[in-house]
DNA sequence: AATGAATGAGGGTTCATTCAT
DNA sequence: GATGAATGAACCCTCATTCAT
């Protein structure tokens, strides 16, 4: 069998660290963690994550490519749930489960700027997952008239991801929002609603 | 006369220097940019960098610093002008003259993460221009009925915040809007008018 | 086993690494001697040094601390041993096997001006071995008549102290003594019987 | 003229210059002092200084040369006075006005370790003045029985030396002598009168 | 498989010194 | 004569990575 329990300790201590890099990205952005940072904090020495990953930037790759699919897979579960619509908007994006926490304060696009095979990948789950996930999710709110009909899937799209980076980008943002009950409402308001009265 | 020949070609000199490592942040963030690299561009020796400024730290807390003053005066520009309410709107986030252009790609708040001078000097920043500013444009909107009644100016201060650094998360985006017409109607939609419908 | 062939041979690489430190130190002071000099005169990277001491402030903590260990050491065997009285008296100045030797030419008080860790560990060892060290050898003196029994304990102790920081601060006094025997004889009894003949 | 108002002023620069330096020197040892350093302190540009005295090493060499200088004569002015022969070793080594202060903390050999040509002016003064100066208290010395008549004047000179040099040794010895009657005392005996009874 | 030892490359900083005004 | 600007050399230190056990 595979899943001897001699594959299932290395499979263990190289969840251990992932576990490790992750946090510690998230914390300080990855040119700030050493190997040896998180080699301490999973309590290995490093060059075991040197026989594990093959080196920092394989690290960071396979740390990035995991969040993403936990990301795309936490989305695709709201999109997909039976939840009324607008609750699903509303966790998409402020809610307590949101995907949001996974990499607050550290937007994987910047970390990933240098390495073109991240791009690459981010491009090709946009183009076979959460392209159509989110074309879907426009196809029923214009079906349930939440949508206008001339809005295309693309611009709402990157209408999200906007509003997802721009809250991203402030670590505390959300803790505020947790803590102030008129501070959520208005800007969950304002995303769907929009800053602007329409005048009749 | 304090600006003789010397002091003038020196403080051109300074310019230079923080014209080079202005855009190198902006391109690279400011861990992977090396006061050599600076200096290579500016055309100067490294030692005068440490001369001018004192220090990478010195260096990039003016470089922010002198961003942040752009930026604000940009903005206060626009909002006190006499252009009509949704022209400000619009000029404020998405208009070719938009701020948004000045940190492309790179978020300053997370560039400056782990110098609390920043930090405090943006705060002070917010509490004694921007916020007032804010409020100024709100009081603005809802006298002229653009902006519903109950929306807290902090509110929309933070919702402006969000979309913006969710724009300048993004090194192609601003360049995608600007070839693409209907995205950027859409954007401006989104932003302004909601992406729900209200149901009447 | 503790003592495996790896502990031995890092422990080797890290006394070569003192001992070029040492005499380094002891030929041109510490502030001139860089890491790299004495990484080279031990046959190691400099980085080895890093990873065995941490930083060049650490490095020279290790090895003054090493030295005073030493030199306290040859005192108290000196003392504590059934040599004559005069005969100790000699080699704890002047003796070729005089502790004097340790730091030719160079006063660790004032190598470890700036180090008060170092500062505070000397005035530790004075208090806890060497000051009561001075202390016997004086009773002892004074029992035996050799010292005049109105002459405090802590005066002796620094005139011991002045002669042979007098001594250390000359780097080739030591040499000279050992080739002019007549020098020897009459530095031995200056610093023993004093300059001047007491008149009666 | 030679001393214009012009010469002069620059005289007191350079003057004021080497108080600068010399202050310095005394308190950091000279490798921690920048030049930097002194012309701040001499509220003069740093560029001035090499206009003066041409580098750092001829700084140094001209300070210690007049410091030396200094030192010299003092001691001529003890030993040529009228005082006491007794008075006469107290000053040289222990009283206030003793030359030990000019160089407290800092041994001039150690400074200048690395300056031959310092090395060759002090052996210089040694074989022209202060030789000569020496074996003239020792005469006298020898005249008015104080000192032991097979006692060679060169070993006594290095005596004073080397009690000269343990002092200046420790910063804060001179400190304790003055505070502490009794450890004066004691200190003044032992050097004169030596650490030994002579058994009868 | 796991680890301590060792290293080359590169970054930040300081300093004595020269240049141009 | 005096000064601010500019620089080359040298130093301390860190880090990703490889080697030997």
């Amino acid at each position: 069998m595979s899943t001897s329990g001699f594959t299932r300790r290395t499979e263990q201590k190289k969840e251990s660290i992932r576990q490790a890099a992750l946090e510690l990205f998230r914390e300080h952005g990855f040119k700030k963690v050493s190997i040896e940072d998180i080699a301490r904090k999973a309590g290995v020495s490093h060059v075991t994550i040197y026989n594990h990953f093959g080196g920092k930037e394989e690290l960071v790759r396979d740390t990035i490519k995991h969040t993403i699919q936990d990301v795309v897979a936490k989305s695709q579960e709201i999109i997909e749930s039976d939840l009324p619509y607008l609750e699903k908007m509303n966790r998409l994006i402020f809610s307590k489960t949101s995907v949001a926490r996974l990499f607050k304060g550290q937007l994987i696009k910047q970390m990933a700027e240098d390495l073109p095979e991240i791009s690459r990948y981010m491009e090709q789950i946009r183009q076979t997952v959460t392209g159509p996930l989110t074309d879907k999710l426009v196809e029923e709110g214009k079906r349930l008239k939440y949508i206008k009909a001339d809005l295309a899937p693309r611009s709402i799209e990157l209408y999200l991801t906007i509003i997802r980076n721009g809250i991203y980008a402030d670590k505390r943002l959300l803790e505020s929002i947790e803590i102030d009950t008129k501070l959520a409402q208005d800007l969950n308001y304002l995303w769907l609603y929009g800053l602007i009265e329409k005048q009749e």
